[in-house]
DNA sequence: TCTTTGTATCCGCATATGCGGATAAGGTCA
DNA sequence: TGACCTTATCCGCATATGCGGATACAAAGA
């Protein structure tokens, strides 16, 4: 039940929904999400894993990176909120806009430093 | 969106899965979860609140009580979620719990001080 | 109007959480 | 090993939220 409610809790702050929003179209690193979202390293990483504890998403490190991405595997009420979730983020703006910013990133090569496919 | 965050931070309380889980059955005044709960008035009046500011449920006064029920008209995710709850919140012992404590509470008429049927 | 009952809000205090720079830790390559 | 990159954690500080007694408000009846 606490799990439950802590569960709630890590979708209860804008910024980690963004991130849930971003992750639905594919595993992302931290740098990427950065890059995104515009914010520091630190917060990121403490949203991440913050959402990794609830049970929303898993990590894997290849390398230097660590790629996040939605866990489906999750608990029967977890696989269902990210349902949810998949069907009603993308009616706000704000999530378009950093789907957009998200496609332009990946779009524009130079700015692929940690992703593998580039400069490397 | 950023009322999104605050309906998930609605749902974060474990007392507020509590009173969200006892309303399925039907509506109740203050009193009535004061006392299967075992709370103090200010305490659950004040989650009542913050459901009703999160669109999850809604009052009306009749007489000198407070009725709440759950609000089914609300946005499209709010009502996804009570949904949802609908179905995983009585797999929680506490819920059963509670709902067993309800059904006692209202058997013993003795206890209705604060239901229209009794005593007046 | 006065009293009683039920509810909402106020208050001070305690705890939880977020922030972002600084630092530590993990990994790769020369 | 040492330099460098990415990520995780630490730190002090600020804000948000919860608690429950005390108080204010609302409704009904004498």
């Amino acid at each position: 039940m606490k799990k439950t409610a802590h569960l709630f809790k890590a979708l209860s702050e804008e910024i980690r929904l963004r991130i849930l929003a971003l992750l639905q179209d594919g595993e992302l690193c931290v740098c990427d999400l950065m890059a995104v979202l515009e914010l520091p390293q630190s917060t990121v990483s403490r949203h991440l894993t913050y959402l990794r504890h609830a049970g929303l998403v898993e990590g894997e490190r290849r390398g230097v990176w660590m790629y996040y991405r939605l866990l489906d595997s999750g608990d029967p009420l977890a696989r269902d909120l990210l349902r949810l979730l998949a069907g009603h983020l993308p009616l706000f703006e704000i999530i378009r806009q950093d789907r957009q910013a998200l496609a332009d990133y990946l779009a524009d090569k130079k700015h692929n430093r940690c992703n593998e496919g580039a400069n490397r």
